[in-house]
DNA sequence: CACGAACGTTTACCGATGTAATCGATAGGC
DNA sequence: GCCTATCGATTACATCGGTAAACGTTCGTG
């Protein structure tokens, strides 16, 4: 199932850390969102459904933690930009970029250090 | 005003050709996503309402032509991905594909020559 | 001139999503 | 042992998005 963008979120802060009572998550992500804890609960929840967090009892509270990998998602939206805007190939994407203008010296510095880098 | 994923659809019909008119645009469309013309009309007329698209009569019928340039889509599409998933930049979404081993020769060879082509 | 076909416009409906309040159980303090 | 604060679970509700049918208008044809 789907992640959705807020639920997302709450991935997000699982990600960087885990695990996580619901009360450290909405820590995290209630006050930068500007939700109330209710939300971040219910974003939860429906996580739980999605199986993309798990919870293990502590105490009288539950832990966090995710499910799926943060890289099998960022990959999954990523492929899915691709696919839908560029073909499915990423140098359009770069391309698309550069004859916007929008690398800077240091993008181009560190893509030119990549892409050396992994030469067969 | 945002762009859902089945307006892009007939989106992409429209800048790859236009003026159309809907009866066109649904002979590119509604096969392949498998919808009825009623469907491509719906979502026609809420481009319209997005000032996405811009219609000019014709007769008994109207011709659509885009209002936003595909290119500016796909930039906010893609600087969207870049913000929520990798910190803004370019290189880390390379980083990531090629991490995950998912970049051919091919892809290697296009992104070597880019990155040699513009140097500033 | 009336009727029907071809358009565009309006309305419909359901599931997903964003956002949140309320309910119910339960554990700790008094 | 009982009450209350604290959790998680359930319910709520509005909007959006996907999908489509019904409606109304107009132009061409018989």
């Amino acid at each position: 199932m789907k992640i959705s963008a807020a639920e997302s979120l709450v991935m997000e802060a699982v990600w960087r850390k885990n695990p996580l009572a619901a009360e450290e998550i909405s820590a995290e992500v209630a006050g930068p969102q500007g939700w109330t804890e209710a939300t971040v609960k219910t974003l939860i929840n429906r996580l739980l459904k999605k199986h993309a967090l798990a919870a293990t009892r502590d105490g009288r509270r539950y832990l966090y933690r995710p499910l799926v990998a943060r890289a099998d998602y960022v990959g999954a939206e990523s492929q899915g930009l691709l696919d839908r805007l560029f073909d499915g190939r990423l140098a359009p994407l770069v391309s698309h970029f550069s004859e916007k203008g929008a690398l800077t010296a240091e993008d181009i510095a560190e893509l030119k250090k990549l892409i050396e880098g992994f030469e067969p």
